[in-house]
DNA sequence: AAGAAAACCAACCGCTATCCT
DNA sequence: CAGGATAGCGGTTGGTTTTCT
């Protein structure tokens, strides 16, 4: 059975949006809100498709969006999700409430991609691309994304993770933590960092700041490893001071 | 000044998740 | 529970603008 068309192609424009279209849509939602977006063209005599209505109000319209440059603590904090998120652009635009999933995305994949790049960090996995590893050359912020990754794959193998839905319904995978799984890349720098707090606090931080499940895996790293790279983690998605070697 | 190349970003497409009957 | 409808998401495209030669 295939899948029926959002609607009916025929005799409805695309492209670019007109003064006029967006006065409209926006005179429409602020007076009936949006309702259902299938429904809401014709009500709003538009000649567009409801999909292309949702997302000229999502990305451009809504009076919540804030528009123009990205600041330098927008961009640390995208590039610091994006090592624990990936491509997960909603979750990312969470912790962004003013900017738009579709405008991160373009940020990433016109700026930020190719600073990571830059650095000789692969932008799609984070990992360092031609040298191999070395503890004494790897930023700081390489050998955490390193380790995230080895613990992503892990997190992928034992539990689905259930993006961007937090609390403790969040259960717990299966899986075997494994110290192997943190590089010692990662392990040399958690013996210079000081233990800045309870792994308690830390773990439900990230999952408040994160908004992603800490389940048994990570709890253990959390519980097994260095405690005070993790508040530093913590610190550097909440805290403007960390001093990425991106800037 | 003009053409080419690069950068930017709005919008589209198709897939998946969730809701509803 | 099944199946259809709808919303949401991420990847991609293509038109426009800016920068370079």
């Amino acid at each position: 059975m295939g899948r029926l068309p959002c609607c009916e192609k025929v005799g409805l424009k695309k492209g670019p949006w007109t003064l006029e279209e967006d006065q409209k849509l926006l005179a429409y939602i602020e007076e009936h809100g949006h309702g259902s977006w299938r429904a809401l063209p014709a009500k709003a005599g538009l000649e567009r498709c409801g999909k292309s209505c949702r997302l000229r109000w999502t990305n451009y319209l809504r009076p919540d969006i804030k528009r123009g440059k990205f600041s330098l603590q927008e961009e640390q904090t995208i590039i610091q999700l994006h090592a624990l998120l990936g491509n997960r652009w909603s979750a990312i635009a969470t912790h962004l409430p003013k900017r738009t999933d579709n405008e991160i995305k373009n940020h990433w994949n016109t700026h930020l991609k190719k600073r990571l790049a830059k650095m000789g960090l692969d932008p799609l996995t984070h990992k360092p691309t031609p040298e191999p590893i070395s503890t004494t050359n790897l930023s700081h912020a390489a050998q955490w994304e390193i380790a995230r990754l080895q613990a992503e794959a892990r997190l992928a193998h034992g539990s689905k993770l259930s993006p961007a839905q937090p609390g403790p319904s969040a259960s717990p995978g299966p899986h075997e933590p494994c110290m192997d799984d943190v590089p010692r890349a990662w392990q040399g720098t958690c013996a210079e960092t000081a233990s800045l707090g309870s792994p308690t606090s830390t773990m439900s931080s990230l999952e408040n700041t994160l908004r992603i499940p800490v389940d048994g895996f990570t709890e253990s790293l959390l519980e097994n490893s260095d405690k005070g790279y993790w508040n530093n983690l913590f610190n550097m998605v909440n805290s403007s001071t960390y001093d990425s070697p991106l800037f």
